[in-house]
DNA sequence: GTCTATAGTAAGATAGAC
DNA sequence: GTCTATCTTACTATAGAC
């Protein structure tokens, strides 16, 4: 094993990641980047050889681990339905800062026509949510079809809760909608 | 008068609001916005002394007299609450053609840092529109905490919709969030 | 692995003819 | 009011020393 790097990994994918969540992805200059990082841009290029594109990418595929081994399993891990959203809800919490970060979702999808690099991803990692908010509450009894459009409901108001949040500059939405996704719905 | 230019002002409008909502504030080029008009760039920026800062609020200021006038209205009208609500999700589904484009709103709001350009008018448009849902629920009975909170609610569902059927390339979120805003919450 | 320095390119914006 | 041509700047990305 080499020599660790003079910023670890993880924390530069952090650091990274919490500039395109603020400024967008076309809006995050590569000076910018590396500034947040703490380093050069020749820096930054020789540990993602292909250049903006694969730091975002590789900040989504950090996410995309993030949320499976939090927000995911807490929606597989042992207990009532509400306990296990209620877990989710305090992973998202921290995922989004309280609120205070935009969701990578929303910023990689927005910045490109129809179809952008990140798309498959993208599509990948929300259907991958939506399915274990649905199982959950399946499990509570609602029915397939039932629970498959709830889920679809909250993440659209999980995304959208932050957006809301953002311009009327108060955690207060976001909040709120963690609140509801705590709650098994009555139907 | 002066004589009329070649392409109205409307229909300019128009196209460059297409171009920014399906591609972002900064990724929409000017190149690409002079394209989108059928216009040389120069020609854009006889129109538009202040640039694609000017340009851009020229189309927030367009799509607000547009919601107030038609979303809004549709809120304010005559009609019991139901059809109030039904009459507003009418011309959202015109003004974000069935889902298929996004939200100034989010745009507009993502491409900066903590306070951009835009901030102001965007707050102010985002909290007409929660008023306006808000004062209906209320006539249909609502307190009015609750309806601020639900107004609130259904406009992070309507924002968040767009994004999760931008990412699934399916405009059925959308469809079903417009549903569901047609009717009077139980609580 | 990080740096300084620099290509090469595309962006926003302007000048001036018609 | 629109155009072609150009300016200036900022960006992405690379080269090469240490």
């Amino acid at each position: 094993m080499a020599r660790p790097a003079l910023i670890e990994d993880d924390e530069l994918l952090s650091k990274l990641s919490q500039t395109f969540r603020e400024t967008g992805y076309e809006a995050a200059s590569v000076a910018a980047l590396a500034s947040a990082a703490g380093l050069q841009k020749a820096s930054l290029y020789h540990r993602f050889p292909g250049g903006k594109e694969q730091m975002a990418r590789d900040v989504l595929t950090a996410a995309e681990i993030w949320l499976t081994e939090n927000v995911i399993a807490a929606l597989k891990a042992d207990g009532t339905p509400r306990q296990r959203l209620a877990g989710m809800a305090d992973a998202l919490n921290v995922f989004y800062s309280g609120g205070k970060l935009s969701c990578l979702l929303n910023v990689l999808s927005t910045d490109f026509g129809k179809v952008g690099p990140f798309t498959e991803q993208l599509r990948g990692l929300m259907q991958s949510l939506i399915s274990a908010i649905a199982a959950t509450l399946e499990d509570a009894g609602l029915e397939s079809d039932e629970a498959q459009a709830k889920a679809e409901q909250r993440v659209s108001e999980l995304q959208g809760s932050l957006i809301v949040s953002r311009v009327l500059e108060t955690t207060a939405p976001f909040e709120q909608c963690l609140n509801r996704m705590k709650e098994v719905p009555c139907g």
